[in-house]
DNA sequence: TTGACATATTCCTGTATCGACATATGATAG
DNA sequence: CTATCATATGTCGATACAGGAATATGTCAA
């Protein structure tokens, strides 16, 4: 078995960076043009509009025609199972009990260090 | 340029469904064993093996030595640059403007499958 | 129709999986 | 020391990228 197809999950989608820069900029400013985020990446137009074709070919993003443009969107629900699966962990670092545990840990080796 | 390397980022580490079984199983659970693991995972020793091997390297799990067995545990800090990211999308689908948004959008959609 | 512009698609190359299988390493008991 | 158990590592085959370059598609204006 080789590796997952980056269309066939929302995890891979958004493993690539540039797509994540994408992502991050439909989130900032409403729907954009390919040209506009060709003209803020630093990356020639068909690498991006093939990053915009995976996103969306698992509905991360949307697209509407206009005249010769086409206007792209986040479709930021997409990204909810991304944030179901992760966010359960937060309270793992974020509690004060947990947050003791770490600094004792940090001593603990920087103890061992010294030896 | 290639796909980026799993072991380059923990958005590509877990972009792989077995791996992410296997941080759910170390949160769930205390540390575990490799044999554990293997136990309760319908997939080769090897296998597991080698994406505790990924996991280790950006730093998902940690190992301790416990005679010829080996404990992995969760390091959930690790998991926060994937948390920070897609949090603030949250509040995208979670507003009550925007659940309206939703709505509208799909009784649109609705009425344009009708014609 | 023709040309110009915006975007998508195709082809190419180098690279990195993922799992199965076989084998190496390492620790412990006897 | 040797056999055994737990885990790690190497090899192989099929697959899938990501970006560059070239080209196709589609839309508008004159």
């Amino acid at each position: 078995m080789a590796r997952a197809t980056t269309t066939s999950d929302v995890f891979n989608a958004v493993a690539e960076p540039k797509r994540r820069e994408i992502v991050v900029l439909l989130a900032a400013s409403k729907p954009q043009t390919v040209g506009e985020l060709v003209g803020s990446m630093d990356l020639a137009q068909p690498a991006v509009s093939k990053h915009l074709a995976v996103l969306r070919s698992v509905g991360i993003v949307n697209v509407e025609k206009r005249g010769k443009e086409r206007l792209y969107s986040l479709n930021p629900q997409s990204l909810k199972p991304l944030h179901d699966w992760v966010h359960p962990f937060e309270k793992l670092w974020t509690s004060q009990l947990d947050r003791i545990k770490r600094r004792a840990e940090k001593m603990a080796a920087e103890r061992a260090a010294k030896n």
